[in-house]
DNA sequence: CAGTGGCCCTGAGCGC
DNA sequence: TGCGCTCAGGGCCACT
């Protein structure tokens, strides 16, 4: 479900809220896609902190009652979502598969597929979540993305653009929904390889991009089934899709008929007139 | 090293 | 109404 919006407006809807609240205790429910890393009630008497966000996790920063510091990263994988609730909130349902509960109030990692994850390291430089955040591309909406290196990142990759931007090494953040829309806004096919993609066309990319997540953003990310900040807040973004999941409908800028491909496991959309290579 | 496909898991939607 | 199939916003890992 979350791609880089989804995920920076679920940040945005808890991070100040739940800043300063110390960890009163951790209730499980079924697995995740990795275990949490240590006993739950060690996490207990943790001060949070502050949430911040890299590629498509969250990284919770505590300070142990011992004067430790330690990190929990959150992420959300295709169905996860996270609530804020109040301290006196119902009992986890079947889906809800981690519950932290605060002095502010209850964080609630609600996960159908379970393939999200919540993951505890002594640091953002050691263990798993070291493994998990180094091979990561640049942040599209900081001042370290720079145009003209991305333009030469691509130089490399012969694979098709669509699959170079999912894969998250070169920028993050930019999943299913979003490489459509920056590809159609470029104007660039998803199928081209991204190595002979020319200077100039590879600039408007990065530019569009940025102009695309952070539009997202200001919508509140895109509600397609369920997504919800953690406040149970829908997004509009998807009302603004110009091809995403829009197969057959007319372009919204030329008429022409949205195509539907697949390339490897998922779906790209794409203006066969306004996207011609 | 880069690229491809399998796989993790549950639920919704569709055709029959 | 029920069954079986396909697909869904992610991304690691094994293999070529």
């Amino acid at each position: 479900m979350p791609e880089l919006p989804e995920v920076e407006v679920t940040r945005r809807g808890f991070a100040d809220a739940i800043a300063g609240a110390r960890v009163t205790r951790v209730t499980l429910g079924k697995p995740l896609r990795w275990p949490l890393g240590l006993a739950p009630e060690a996490l207990q008497g943790a001060r949070v902190q502050t949430v911040l966000r890299r590629g498509k996790y969250l990284l919770m920063h505590l300070l142990h009652e011992s004067g430790e510091p330690g990190v929990l990263l959150w992420h959300l994988g295709m169905s996860g979502r996270l609530a804020f609730l109040p301290r006196d909130c119902a009992a986890p349902g079947v889906h809800d598969h981690f519950d932290l509960h605060t002095t502010h109030g209850v964080l609630r990692l609600h996960d159908p597929r379970r393939f999200g994850a919540v993951i505890y390291a002594p640091s953002e430089r050691e263990g798993l979540a070291y493994k998990l955040l180094a091979h990561l591309g640049v942040e599209p909406l900081e001042p370290g993305f720079d145009a003209l290196a991305f333009a030469n990142a691509l130089r490399s990759r012969r694979a098709p653009i669509k699959q170079v931007l999912l894969a998250g090494d070169v920028v993050v953040g930019v999943g299913n929904i979003y490489a459509s829309e920056c590809l159609f806004l470029a104007g660039i096919r998803p199928t081209t390889s991204a190595c002979s993609i020319s200077r100039s066309r590879a600039l408007r990319l990065h530019q569009a991009i940025i102009d695309v997540l952070s539009h997202a953003v200001s919508y509140g990310g895109s509600t397609l089934r369920d997504f919800r900040d953690p406040s149970g807040q829908a997004g509009y973004f998807q009302l603004e899709a110009k091809v995403y999941d829009r197969a057959g409908l007319p372009c919204r800028v030329c008429g022409t008929p949205i195509r539907l491909i697949r390339q490897g496991t998922r779906s790209s959309f794409f203006c066969p007139a306004c996207q011609k290579r």
